[in-house]
DNA sequence: CTCCTTCATCAAATTATTTTGATTTATTAG
DNA sequence: CTAATAAATCAAAATAATTTGATGAAGGAG
């Protein structure tokens, strides 16, 4: 809706936060971001190689990580590569657990 | 494994993040850190009349919260109260999204 | 063209989280 | 003392998230 009468930015769309928030409310999805930012881009298939996780899981983990805009994902050929997307993942969080997840970022 | 020879607290402990993203993610938690934010100390009572919802229900998220460190409790008499562990949230998340979840706090 | 690799998606099975209503313990008030 | 209130906990039911293995689309290699 987001009809004129609304205040404008007042609400600051919890149910987005959460969202993001459930994104990082796992260990593997944290490893997942933690490796892509030492890599800088990755393309799939070399995560799946060092993550030692089946493909099919991988993508869905990658899809939620996507969906909150905490990876960006760029397309070349039948590969993806997906990179942090350093901005929002600072306007998140903390610099300390910025540095926690991406070190040498 | 863990052998000696591994590289001491390259592991962050993802587990205890992912926990503490877990607690932040839904947006009825959210809310119900802001609430207590902005009343400071409040009991259950309480908060269950400004939120609708279900005493139990309520004890149920207040607890995800408390493990996850983000709430300070102190029992008075048959009363519980709880508070805002501000120091965990600033430690945790940026100044923009503390400034969101916690206004005028 | 044919075969192979990359990756996304799907449906089913599994596992985890949340909701609900009831019960329980402790405390307070009358 | 007895009543009533505060809040935690419990078990069952309802939802939601994750894992798994299979399939398919699309591009690259020979």
């Amino acid at each position: 809706m987001a009809s004129s009468t609304e205040p404008i930015s007042t609400s600051p769309d919890l149910d987005l936060y959460a969202q993001k928030f459930k994104a990082l409310a796992d260990p593997k999805r944290l490893e997942l971001l933690n490796l892509i930012c030492r890599r800088g881009s990755v393309c799939v298939c070399d995560l799946v190689d060092e993550m030692a996780i089946p493909q099919s899981k991988l993508s869905y983990h990658l899809k939620i990580l996507l969906n909150a805009e905490l990876l960006h994902k760029e397309n070349r050929g039948t590969w993806s590569y997906y990179s942090l997307n350093s901005k929002e993942m600072d306007r998140l969080l903390s610099n300390e657990i910025c540095r926690v997840l991406s070190p040498s970022c």
